[in-house]
Formats: C-alpha cells, sequence, structure tokens
DNA sequence: GCGCTTTCTGACAGCGCTTTCAGATCAACA
DNA sequence: TGTTGATCTGAAAGCGCTGTCAGAAAGCGC
C-alpha cells in the first residue's frame, strides 16, 4: 500500500458536524463563523491533529508560504551568514524556505530557478553572485522572465551583469578600494592578488576596485603577482604557494576571500615567511574566525546576517513598475595585526638580528 | 489583479493538439505514447516553456520531491557542514531540500515538523540534536508517530532520547572519553570543562564521556571548575573568562564546542595566559580552521559532510518494522599544538626567566 | 473482410483545499 | 404576522495534475 493515511479537512468537518466549507472558514479565518461552531471544528481539527495540506492549499490559493533561496554553497561561510540572516527573516514572516546550493555551477542556478519557479514560490532570493557569462544570462534573463510574469518575485545579493533584479549589492568595489588606500597608507607599493574564478562577479569587483585605487596612486599590480586560485581554504593555500614559487616581490597580499586567506595565511608559514614580518595579508568578508587567527587577519567586513535580512525584506515588498531597486551595503575596513608598514630593504627588519632571506 | 499568467499542461495539450492526459503521459513517460505524438508535445512543451505545478503533482500523486532538514542554526560551522552533505546527496537524488532553523528552541523545532509534514516531505532529517526535556520528548513522539502513519520518513543526527528514529550517532561520548585518556597520556590530572546548555543531547554526552574516561584513571573534575556557556565563539569567551574569575586550577580545558574553544582561546590570551603554556585547551568537531589557529587546536574530527550524506542516505531507505537503525560515526581524536604536557610546578616553565602568575 | 488481440488515446473522476453563489436563518421593524 | 436586510452556511465549481477506464485504432491470423 502506498496511500497513506491523512487527516483531511473534510475528516475535521464531519466531526465537527459541519460542511468542509465553514470548517475552512472557520481554521482560516476569512470570514465571520457562529461561534459554537468555529469552536466545534477548532476542537475536531485539535482532536484529529489536523494539519493542512499544503499543496492543497497552495493550488487552491494560487500561491504558496514558501520563498526560494539559491547560494553558491551553504558550508561556504559567506553563504552560512547570510542564509542565517535569510532564515530568520523568514521564520518572522511565517515563510518556508526551500534552499538550493548550486556548487558554483551556472547550470544548476538556472535549474533550481525554474525548480522554484514550478513550486510557485512567492519569491526566489539569488545569494550568491552572478556568473559572467553571456549565454548563461541571456538564458537566465528568460528565466526571470518567466518568474516575473508568473508573479514570482526575485532579489539577489551581489551585482546580477545583465539581469535588472532588486538587489542588496555589497560594496564589493568600494570596499576594495577603501582596503587598498588603507593599505597604501601603510606604506605598501608593491602588491600581490589572489583572486578567485574570473567568471564570479564578486571576484571580478574586488579585483577592480582594488587595482582602481591603486592606480590613483600611481601603483599597479605585475600580472605575474595575480593569481587565481578556488574558493577555499585549500584553494587560497594553494594560490599562495604558486605566488612564493613564481617569487614573491609584493610585500602586501590582497586575498579576495577570507577563506582564501585563512589558506594563504597558512601557506606562507609553510614557507618560511611570516605575516605581517614578510608579507602582509588583508582578506575580504570578515567570517567568523578570522579575528582570532594569528595575526588576527585584516579584512573588509560585510554584515552577512543583514544583508540576508536585507534581500528578503527586498523580496517582500511588491514589484515596482520601473527600474530595479537597488540597496547598496558598504563594507568597513578592520585593520588588525596581519597587515603592518612593510619592512625597510631588508625584511623581518623586527629580528633582532639580520637572517638571510627564505628563498622565494 | 493577483492570478498570473501559468502555463499549464492544458495549454501544453492544446498546443500540441492532444488531450491532458497524452501530454502527461508524454511528459513524464508513464506510459508509452505514439512517437510523433511525444515529439508534438515536448516541442509544445518547450515553445511554452512549461513548468509543472509541483503543487498539483503532489496532490495528484499524494508525494512531493521534498525532504524537510531541521538544524539549529544554519550558521553555525558545523551544522553548515551537515548541511552541506545533505544538500550533495539532495541535488543527487533530485529532491528538494525545505530547510528550518530551530535556533535551538525546541517549541519552534515540533513546528517545523508538522510544517514539514504539512508539506508531504518524503522525509524529515533532524540534524540537530534531541532536547533533554520530557514534556518536549512527548509532544515530539506524538507528532512523529503522525508522521509514520502519513508515510513521512524520520531520520536523525544526534541521540534523541526517548524518540526512535533511525539515527547517524556521532560517538559523542567516545570520542571525548577518547580525548580525556589522550589528555591524560600527556601528563594532565587537573580539568576544566566548558561545557553548553544541558538541554542539548549531544553536551550531555560529551561532557558524560570525558568524566567516564578520567574517572577510570581515578580523576574527577571539581564541580566548579565546569563551567557552562552558550554555544557560540562569544559563549566560550564568556564561559573561559568565567572559569578565570573563578580560579583557573586546571592544567587543561575541555571546550565542548569547537566554536567555544575559540572563543576561549582568545578569553585565555586577554587574561594574559598562553596556551598551551599556561593551560591546554581542547575542542570537539573539528570545524573549519581551528587547524588554522595559533596554536592549531586539538579536537575530536567528525566527518559533517559525510554524516549530512548518511542521515539522508537512512532516510531514503524505506523504514524498518521492528528496531530503528543506527548507524554510528566515529570520532577521531587530533592532536595538536593547543595541548601539551602540562608545565612542572610553576607554570609557564617554557618562560626564560620565572615570572609573577598571573592573578586568577 | 471478419473477429481477435494489442496498443494508444481521451474523457473523467478525483487529490484536499478555497471561494463563489444561492439559499437558510434570524432579528428587527412595520 | 409579513418583510427587509444582515448574517451565516452548504453545495458545488474549480486549482493543475495523475491515473483509471472504456473505447478507438491498428495489427494479425484466418
Amino acid at each position: 500500500m502506498d496511500k497513506w493515511s491523512q487527516v483531511t479537512l473534510n475528516d475535521v468537518a464531519r466531526e465537527a458536524g459541519v460542511s468542509s466549507a465553514t470548517a475552512s472558514r472557520a481554521l482560516n479565518g476569512t470570514t465571520r463563523v457562529r461561534a459554537d461552531l468555529r469552536e466545534r471544528v477548532l476542537a475536531a481539527a485539535e482532536r484529529l491533529a489536523y494539519t493542512p495540506n499544503a499543496h492543497a492549499q497552495a493550488l487552491a490559493r494560487a500561491s504558496s508560504q514558501a520563498v526560494g533561496v539559491i547560494c553558491h554553497d551553504v558550508s561556504d561561510p559567506y553563504f552560512a551568514g547570510i542564509s542565517g540572516g535569510v532564515m530568520r527573516a523568514a521564520a518572522e514572516h511565517d515563510l518556508h524556505v526551500i534552499m538550493g546550493s548550486t556548487f558554483r555551477d551556472p547550470a544548476r542556478e538556472l535549474s533550481y530557478v525554474s525548480m522554484m519557479r514550478g513550486q510557485r514560490v512567492r519569491a526566489i532570493l539569488l545569494t550568491g553572485s552572478g556568473f559572467e557569462d553571456r549565454a548563461w544570462q541571456g538564458a537566465m534573463r528568460e528565466e526571470l522572465a518567466r518568474c516575473a510574469a508568473a508573479g514570482t518575485r526575485i532579489a539577489a545579493v551581489s551585482r546580477h551583469h545583465g539581469l535588472r533584479v532588486d538587489s542588496v549589492l555589497p560594496e564589493n568595489r568600494a570596499g576594495a578600494a577603501a582596503l587598498a588606500r588603507a593599505l597604501l597608507g601603510l606604506g605598501h607599493r608593491d602588491f600581490a592578488v589572489l583572486t578567485g574564478p574570473p567568471v564570479i562577479t564578486t571576484v571580478v569587483d574586488r579585483l577592480a576596485g582594488f587595482q582602481e585605487a591603486l592606480a590613483e596612486a600611481g601603483v599597479r599590480i605585475a600580472p605575474d603577482q595575480i593569481v587565481e586560485g578556488a574558493f577555499s581554504r585549500d584553494g587560497g593555500h594553494r594560490a599562495a604557494s604558486e605566488l612564493v614559487a613564481r617569487g614573491l616581490r609584493a610585500t602586501c597580499v590582497f586575498a579576495s576571500t577570507d577563506i582564501m586567506a585563512v589558506g594563504a595565511l597558512a601557506a606562507f608559514r609553510d614557507h618560511g615567511l611570516t605575516v605581517p614580518g614578510d608579507v602582509s595579508l588583508a582578506g575580504f568578508d570578515d567570517i567568523p574566525v578570522v579575528g582570532d587567527l594569528t595575526p588576527p587577519l585584516t579584512t573588509v567586513a560585510l554584515p552577512l546576517e543583514e544583508i540576508g535580512r536585507r534581500v528578503m525584506a527586498l523580496a517582500l515588498r511588491p514589484a515596482t513598475a520601473g527600474r530595479s531597486r537597488v540597496e547598496r551595503v558598504p563594507g568597513t575596513v578592520v585593520l588588525r595585526a596581519s597587515t603592518s608598514a612593510p619592512a625597510a630593504r631588508p625584511r623581518r627588519e623586527r629580528s633582532p638580528r639580520p637572517l638571510t632571506e627564505t628563498p622565494g
């Protein structure tokens, strides 16, 4: 047998001796129902432990109580933080959350959106940044148009190139620029960057902002000092090692993500380089614990939970006819001990006696 | 207008010039359909960008493609790790995930379960440990019985006292015991514990296992050396500070969670205590980055992603009539530099010259 | 060309709920 | 007591899909 006992509204109605219409009204409070009948219905529902079938409800009402959330990877602290805010906001609005992890696969993101459209969710939250890929953007644009036609709201975190959706925009570019200026202020002139896959807009923005601010000061980064790596602790470790292998000429390294910075810190240590003695290191995001590293990591703090709440709020607001809304969320530079003034000519100026340079 | 245009199966059928029944069959492949008709239907669906209404499908089929996942807090690295495994497994099985965060509120956990039952999910995954609360357990037992009657599978991570559900059991007790023995092996005899809220079974088990192993060696922990704190970095910080305020007599501190250990590490440092010089510190879980702290944290590693996959696998297996299934997942003690042999009588033996003790 | 089986197809009855619509009930007023 | 109007209730029509069932079409042997 694959049909299971389920208490239905009809059972409740029969138990209470009323019609299912009345039972529905009593339970939902949509229309006035004579007090004693309502009591009877409520009691019957309680007695039978009735739980409405959400699918039937959604079908009849032509709308559900769910929102969809799509991120790149729930286990990444960045998305975990945002998701935390989203979940809290959802709970406050009595919404169910359908979650999707794309693992940074554009195709999977698309299929999640159409799946969620099939679920007739109230709104879809795109918390991962978009992809820099024309074909993908085209397909996504079509898909989002369908969502719009179906009345499904869309809200996003980060820039989604070529897609006009309401969005919460962490100021990646400005934040990276501010960080660059702070680093210049410490006296650095030679920089290296550990960047992520260039299909992710966030990465592109951070690198661009960083380079722009440097350019304003007449500083540019040598191409070989920009290393691409995966968005993970080990990706950062590998990228930093690669940098060292190429010959680290920078006095300051910017990892476009805190997780990568964590890996880089370990890698530098493995290669006998001290931070910030031999090289300063900065990240981006201010995920938990990076302030507890030794040295604590300089970074650009983003209010992740807050971003989560705001993107939900945006999604819940009715669509506007005209332009898409954009809320900017500034990042704040947090200078910690992983960055310091560059060493004078011989590195490791702090050592009591000069040491031979550790080979690059 | 609050009714939105949606392409329905009927639209597709009309476009293809067949009945909706045939369209359904062609789309689902449940029965043979003449090749040319199937082509026409598929083409029409493609042309109209048809996405089936999941609610109508679920209602008609009396089953959905969704599973529910309930955790205590998505933004906690422990649950983020497990969720990662769950999401991967779900994607492989083409299942949608409905996620709920209880924020450690038993009532919310209950309401999530019944909400998900209303969603007619295939299975509910309880990834947070249960609560040590009779009333709650009773209510939960009833609720789970209803799920069983409705054919909704239940699987859990951690011990859910008094609830017989299939579960993946991280060996908290044995893991903590193994850790205790390792610590005893280093020469420690005086221990302190930073524990979490005692309503969480996981906490209870870890503390119990730790104490048992110590007892076997004839060691017991003074009651004032056991401090309760919140399951968070700051909770750990406060608990450790409290311990210092009470007068830290232990040479080794066990934090029942890595996040608490991170806070404790910072707190000890704030109080001028070095780790492991003045006090050894160990955690539990081996969440990301604790191996990158200075000193790297000794802990009991749990394969979080794996646990996530396994609890999903368990939920997908049909229910057994008899006893509930239990899969044990061992934790492995990872000794890192945050623990060392206790200092000889005067603390900070490593300092070149004796220092006055930092006041407790 | 006929009857028989074997495929396929379309009409239709739900799935459990909401919501419209018309009829029932009742109070109050003439 | 008869009306009118204000409330409340139940029958019934969907929401979009699946699955049963009976009948149409096609294949086959004679």
